[in-house]
DNA sequence: TCGATCAAGTTGTAGGACAACTATTGACTT
DNA sequence: AAGTCAATAGTTGTCCTACAACTTGATCGA
């Protein structure tokens, strides 16, 4: 095998330390190749041994990887013959089942992320979020209420209660103002997963501003982001505006 | 460290053959240890050392099973600490991204599953349905209308176009009175992967029958089934009542 | 009492080897 | 000439051993 190293490869964890496993940089780097269509649907990527070249790392490394990217609903590996990557549509994008800020999912679509604050404050736990977030009613929220537009259209309603815990009382200030996730990011605290309940929702009192849709027909996701300990920390029942949005899932074995 | 063997594992394919690769059987056995509350939620399992021992298979496919089962969100493996069960509250179950017959969740759920048709014919395929089966407009397909029942409690309605191709005459008699997938099962026909899309829907034309929600508020699951080899071969649109049946969906990194 | 250090246990990565499976090629038969 | 079968190279699945990187609790010392 020539070892034609590939031109434009980013290089694992050159620099501020490479967050994260090596598989996971590798996935990471790999997920990017096919979503842009490096391959295309259906046709066989490099083998494990190619990869594990192109890479300079253990063929136990690309398995990883590759295995993690099957289970996304990426890829395909047949036993004997190679990893495939998986053909639908040309829809696919992110799936519901990847945790990401809706500003992220927003961008990634290509549109450009907003948001309007109509509530932002601290005040006591109520018996339903005390129940959620694991706390007493009454400890302390930050609650929040937010309009999320792309390209400056309401997507979504968002009612929000962060566990305040032993938040410093100066990065709440800072939760109003952008991406709450970056706000996490900041101090140091890292979702990594989340619960999600679906309902369909159809009501008038969700909405507001004169964006607010008529038929009141939203997608509503009850959800609750915890650490990685189990510790919940974020309460959210985030209102989709019925048609505004596409909500994909991928479902495999 | 003693041979300690477990005493009412199963063995790995012993019978029929054994579905999949080890890692897969592993995956599938572990899976029901902790669905069935063997090790408490957050508790830590044991060692991939160990558990190697306990299945007389190698840490490689130990980890290979474990991996997916923490993409799956069943699993939250610490590096240098342990695998723990994740812990989420009571519910968890089945989440909406593992592929399985709706008829299969309901009676894990605990519920009596039971369907009742109102419509199974062959017919030309409609516009919509030549797309996305991928089959041209006109090309026969076998078309159903069906109410799908938890103790005998209406809990959506489906919609659904399997492609014919090339399905045996004798064989859509079969798909018009239990299981679909266990239809598909016998022919050998096994859907490894579905796309779904997600919509709120209200509407009085969508239900029938006695059991009808007077609402007309449903969660439209929109559903493409593919093959191993990315064919799709049926488009189903299925209405859940809203509130009747609960939708999770975990959403990890 | 508090903090640093150490040691044991666990997951992550490496490398080599072989088994199991797939897809293609080419020879052979009819 | 066409079809069947066997050999073969390529790829993923599993095993083994070893060590690195990380976590956790115990130990020791100031």
């Amino acid at each position: 095998m020539a070892i034609a190293k590939s031109p434009a490869l980013p290089s694992l964890a050159t620099t501020k330390g490479g967050r994260g496993s090596l598989a996971t940089q590798v996935r990471d780097q790999l997920r990017t190749r096919i979503l842009t269509h490096e391959w295309n649907e259906g046709k066989k990527i490099p083998s494990e041994f190619d990869l594990a070249g192109q890479y300079h790392v253990s063929r136990v490394t690309i398995r990883t990887a590759l295995k993690a990217l099957e289970a996304q609903g990426l890829l395909d590996i047949r036993h004997g013959s190679g990893a495939y990557v998986a053909n639908f549509g040309t829809s696919i994008r992110a799936g519901l089942q990847e945790l990401r800020s809706i500003t992220d999912t927003i961008r990634e679509m290509g549109f450009e992320p907003g948001m309007t604050h109509r509530v932002v404050k601290r005040r006591g736990a109520t018996a339903d979020e005390a129940l959620r977030l694991q706390i007493a009613e009454g400890e302390p929220v930050l609650y929040m209420e937010r309009a999320i537009l792309a390209d400056d259209e309401v997507v979504a309603y968002s009612y929000d209660a962060v566990a305040i815990r032993d938040l410093p009382e100066k990065s709440i200030g800072e939760m109003g103002k952008g991406s709450v996730f970056g706000a996490f990011a900041k101090l140091g605290i890292f979702p990594v997963r989340a619960l999600a309940e679906i309902h369909a929702i159809s009501s008038m009192d969700i909405g507001w501003g004169k964006g607010r849709p008529k038929s009141g027909l939203y997608l509503l996701l009850k959800q609750l982001h915890f650490l990685r300990d189990g510790v919940p920390v974020m309460a959210s029942d985030t209102y989709f505006v019925e048609g505004r949005f596409q909500f994909i899932i991928h479902r495999t074995l």
